[in-house]
DNA sequence: GGCGGACTAGGGGATACCCTGAATCGTTTC
DNA sequence: GAAACGATTCAGGGTATCCCCTAGTCCGCC
């Protein structure tokens, strides 16, 4: 299940992103050019996968930003920054940002290819897991708010009994919501439960 | 509780070593210096709190050597890199290591002052959290060999039955260890226990 | 009017939890 | 050597809790 790996190329100057585009298609990969960043940043989801090739300097959005815009709702995508006016404190600041890695242009194809090889490849291996998280978050979100009121109690470890009180409801009202997130969650355990709704963030 | 927040300063040489000690030392803050990655690796602890100023051109282990033999045990204080000789490869490499910082030699007495109180803040942050990540993972290593084997089987939500089938125990012994385990983890509920096993990262 | 989803609820069997009690075994301590 | 301690094993009995099946109401939608 490789196949939706595609590496997005961001950058404001056509003949860049076309001598990119041909590079990397010689190798077999897919590409999507991006002319700047908000085109990218609108087409670009979390669950996106593949990787970045992202400048710096363009007009706009600068890549910093992009990185930023990125960073605030999680990103899983590796990025890979280049840009042609690096120093120091530039290559730190996109480092702190989550970059995957930094290259300088002008830079030779082999590493480049090498670079993109290594972010898709650390793709790959992330990707089931996060896959999975997704996954728990989207069937989290298709709860009703009762089964996230009693999801809550279970997590606080709370017996059934306790959670009715709280919600001024029957035991057995609690045990159908329970059974029914379980279903929804689609967990087969407490502990899986309890499990997925951490490794996933969720606290409600 | 901000005590024992020290700098551990490491630089082969002394002039660096004794102008940064008394640079931290003058608005305040405890220092600690090591000649070289040894002396430093062999004081150090995951749990060791404050943060490290590291240099990278030293005799002997490297300061991304250093980086490397850090990240291997889980890393948590942040590393403040600083040397004389950067490039941009240089530092992408420390920061893809999971340095907190890079900083060129020459620096400015308040930027690297600055730095320092970024890094230490981030400490304080996330210094709870980990003091009881720290502290199931040491209950977890209390536990009696049985004690993990029935803890192994209530993560997968296998009921007593069955983890007492597995075993060859009666189910009776396997309530005795649960009580126990769930005692020796001071987990207050089921959800309690799983949460806390899975966010200190432990899957027997 | 029917259909599905959310919410509500009861009965009964299985399971978990708590208490008391007890035996064996190995290590440490006095 | 005796005593103490912790780990491991098992049992009975009672209470609390959980889980599955069944079943009713309400509401929005086709």
């Amino acid at each position: 299940m490789t196949e939706s790996l595609v590496v997005h190329v961001v950058d404001d100057e056509a003949s860049v992103r076309d001598s990119l585009r041909w590079l990397l298609e010689s190798v077999g990969l897919r590409v999507c050019t991006h002319a700047d960043g908000e085109a990218f940043l609108a087409e670009y989801r979390p669950q996106t996968c593949g990787c970045v090739l992202l400048d710096i300097r363009m007009p706009g959005l600068s890549g910093i930003e992009v990185l930023e815009r990125m960073a605030q709702d999680g990103r899983r995508v590796p990025v890979i920054v280049f840009t042609g006016h690096a120093d120091v404190p530039l290559a730190v600041r996109a480092m702190r940002l989550g970059a995957f890695d930094f290259i300088e242009k002008p830079y030779s194809d082999s590493l480049l290819l090498e670079r993109v090889q290594r972010a898709l490849s650390m793709r790959r291996e992330t990707r089931d897991r996060e896959v999975a998280l997704e996954e728990t978050r989207r069937a989290y979100e298709r709860l009703s708010a009762r089964e996230r009121q009693v999801l809550a109690g279970v997590l606080q470890g709370r017996p059934n009994k306790l959670i009715a009180d709280d919600l001024s409801l029957s035991i057995k009202t609690i045990e159908v919501h329970r059974a029914n997130l379980m279903q929804k969650m689609g967990a087969h355990s407490l502990a899986d439960l309890i499990r997925r709704v951490v490794q996933a963030g969720i606290e409600p």
